[in-house]
DNA sequence: TAGATTGTTAATCGATTAACAATC
DNA sequence: TAGATTGTTAATCGATTAACAATC
């Protein structure tokens, strides 16, 4: 047992970063119906190489069989188990704007076991709103939907308001944050935290295709 | 001229990442009125070490001073330039429910440098409506508004339909592709796709409260 | 000058990749 | 058995970190 517990700490970020890509894959395989798939073909759908893929799924345990590949139906419990599929997570949206409004009604948090647990703003124009089945209260309200689950808090709205929001919910007890709205979030030691920076993305694309036009003007002045 | 060349060609992909944070964090003090920084304030706001910073910073130049630190004005500029944020990128957004709508009106676009030069649906029930300051048009109409711009293409729409936008996108000339629907796009080696995955982070703050939780537990038994 | 802080070097760490023995 | 494919090893690569000489 000592043994197991180990190995489940050391899973390497890299490797943790890319299960839930594997788990879409598998998922969507299962429901084609595929019984057993490989390291190759996984690799090709989700776009890596098949050696990353066999490194990656042998942190997690012996999963596969030599010759014959992986079972779909198999693999996919276990990756499902590791990430904490099979509990149940209250994700509270905090900013019912736009982008809440879109995370709230988004059909992929409900396939991958999320349950939208409550839905949160300070503005009383929309407090008491409905969207989809719930109703939007008053953050204020925040503890007592958080109260005793395994919660995780989405922070969607804009950056100004982003740190204090993050202090609500840590203050309510809640220790895993989704950023959405930009800006570094202080939160204490025992608080996770994960950047969704969009902005930052178009600008890392900027980046890359400045880059690369550059380099074709360089091979046409010396090729 | 050679040497800078290669320099830039070389910038690891680990620093690009970074630069985003950096310009952030330089525009808020430049606002602020703060003329001159160092590696240890820099590090402290984006929220790593200053050694790093100081790697990071060095990779585009040698825009500091020993003894003294980094003139605000002249670091942020210099990052701007190597983002690219010193041309006009053209964003267009295919998608036009709650998650394209939240984009279209992200100031923190504007505000770094990208103009929402389109908006793009499928749906005529959507089409022709006024978002803002444009209007939504038909996505066979992309072409018209990408051609001869440095374009950056937003997928906003379900899943099921991202394969076919970016295969629409490609065909107008986009070759910066920001991928907010999920899934594995299937493009041309020329086109660069950063995919943006809520569920997955999700799932990894699931990952990582639960290991926490196991650990916790195992430090009770066997403390 | 003395104090401060950069830019760079070297050591360490972690991730990727290729290759292949193990084994179905 | 012969062919296929894993799990693992070793080599390589890239990123982080600590330390400090350079220098304002």
């Amino acid at each position: 047992m000592a043994a197991t517990e180990l190995r489940r700490r050391g899973v390497p970020d890299a490797t943790v970063a890319r299960l839930p890509a594997y788990l879409r894959v598998l998922a969507a395989m299962a429901d084609r119906g595929v019984r057993s798939t490989s390291s190759e073909e996984l690799a090709a759908a989700v776009g890596v190489h098949s050696a990353k893929v066999r490194k990656d799924l042998s942190q997690l345990g012996t999963y596969g069989v030599r010759g014959v590949g992986y079972d779909v139906q198999h693999l996919s419990l276990e990756i499902s188990r590791e990430l904490g599929m099979t509990r149940e997570w209250a994700v509270v949206i905090v900013g019912m704007g736009h982008l809440g409004r879109a995370l709230a009604g988004h059909r992929g948090f409900f396939a991958r076991g999320f349950r939208v647990a409550g839905l949160f703003d300070v503005d009383p124009a929309v407090i008491g709103e409905r969207v989809g089945e719930l109703t939007i209260q008053d953050l204020a309200d925040l503890p007592g939907t958080v109260r005793g689950r395994d919660a995780i808090g989405v922070i969607a709205t804009p950056e100004s308001a982003a740190q204090q929001v993050a202090d609500a919910l840590v203050a309510a007890g809640v220790s895993s944050i989704l950023n959405l709205a930009g800006g570094n979030l202080a939160v204490p030691d025992a608080v996770d935290v994960r950047p969704v920076e969009v902005a930052a993305e178009l600008q890392i694309l900027a980046f890359l295709r400045q880059r690369r036009d550059f380099d074709v003007d360089l091979e046409r002045v010396a090729p």
